[in-house]
DNA sequence: CTAATAGTGTCTTTAAGACAATATTAT
DNA sequence: ATAATATTGTCTTAAAGACACTATTAG
């Protein structure tokens, strides 16, 4: 295409060093009421036998289906089949420091994915294996992924204040406890029950009753709780904000 | 480097399509009371002759690096040279949809940048001429700038709420009524005056006293007023919110 | 002088948070 | 029976918003 042609003559073949672009995928769930994020052991160099998030060289495809496309692969879980289909994926941002990768120049759009507890995963592509982490328990990883994965959980932290996100990691009815127990986890913090309870509900479009209740009560005692599903609001309105912390602000 | 040979042989070389990353702008100041955006006209194909947003490609510098390049260059200020300092830079997101650019593919890492009123930009680089436009007149863009711009403003928007940048947009001491305008320019609403000066003056942290006064009243009347320069906060709390608005919460 | 503006005061409504109470269920 | 839990009630405090008022300045 003559266009093309021109295109690139049009400048300076100095700032045509290849590049290449990656996405990477910070997958979130909650599994016995801890937050745990996806990781991959690296096989080959750099950083072989590493830990990593698992991610991959972007195809001819978008970038959101490029990062859903390597979430299948490294999980072993197949698009459209169920599993995927209520994870919610969404861009995070992008890395690109020269030197981030050894070897060359390497842009990595990042993506972060909330899922409801997902089976283990089988390990896929260039991981050698693929497992669910506790984020508390998460060492260096390889690349800056350290950096990406801190970006993500801030996001993360930071969504579930002003979006409904905490549905993203329930299943599709839940109760007021289920929701609670993924704040809980995602901002590492008590929550008070009542309170909690009377602010979801008085929040238009967070949650709406199924008119269903739970078979059983809590796992320790409690009556049956009532079931909701996802609401249509896209955002919070008033929001759920963490307590103001000082450290953060300044 | 055989680490580099061994990458290469690596994958599939129809993964390796030849990708090019550019940055794009988002700058974002304020004229006359009204939210000013930067933009070039076009001198090549395609879409020579429209408007677009100021970018280019990606040399060997970071991604950051690579805006304000860009921003300089377009504008024709220097950087560290005061013009630039005082502009405040941030990521917006990627976009990178095969077909987004008609001559091959191109994933564009998109920036944010707010500045206190700047002079008019000198053309410079590929573009044919530079200017800044009013928001509400920015007609149809090149490529998927358009897209890129409205998320910019969302981004903007919403960080006001919860950041000082409206200092970003004023002078290193300002009065309480010149946030203000910033506000509404960014907002396009109105601000009742009072009740904004008392919220302000109450988040701690986000504007703090010269002990100073404005050498004259407003332009149409009324006493001087105190000046003010930006606290330390780096997060406002509690926050300035807009007003909820029924659509953009479902 | 007139109109506009800076800054403060006051009151109402809404939301957040602490705490208590009651009924229900697992063990 | 005991302990834990779901849900609702009450009260206090913080914040948001509406409105009014005074003093000061440009024109």
């Amino acid at each position: 295409m003559t266009d093309e042609r021109e295109f690139l003559e049009s400048y300076d073949p100095a700032e045509f060093a290849p590049v290449s672009v990656t996405v990477d995928v910070v997958a979130l769930t909650i599994r016995d009421g801890q937050l745990h994020v996806l990781l991959v052991e690296r096989g080959g160099h750099p950083f072989a036998g590493w830990r990593a998030l698992p991610g991959g060289f972007v195809q001819d495809e978008a970038l959101d289906a490029a990062a859903l496309r390597e979430l299948a692969e490294e999980t072993g879980l197949r698009p459209g089949e169920g599993d995927l289909d209520r994870v919610h994926l969404e861009q995070l941002r992008s890395y690109g420091d020269p030197g981030r990768d050894p070897r060359m120049r390497v842009i990595s759009v990042a993506y972060l994915a909330f899922a409801p507890s997902l089976p283990d995963p089988r390990a896929g592509g260039d991981a050698s294996g693929a497992f669910w982490v506790p984020v508390d328990e998460v060492g260096e990883l390889a690349f800056d992924h350290t950096t990406i994965l801190a970006d993500g959980l801030d996001r993360a932290r930071s969504k579930l204040e002003y979006t409904p996100l905490a549905t993203a990691f329930v299943g599709d009815e839940f109760t007021i406890s289920e929701l609670r127990a993924v704040y809980a986890a995602v901002w590492d913090e008590e929550l008070h029950a009542g309170n909690f309870h009377r602010k979801v509900l008085s929040v238009p479009g967070f949650v709406e009753s199924t008119g269903e209740t739970s078979t059983r009560g809590g796992e320790r005692g409690g009556p049956k709780a009532r079931l909701y599903r996802a609401g249509d609001a896209r955002l919070l309105h008033p929001a759920l904000l963490r307590p103001a912390r000082e450290d953060g602000i300044r």
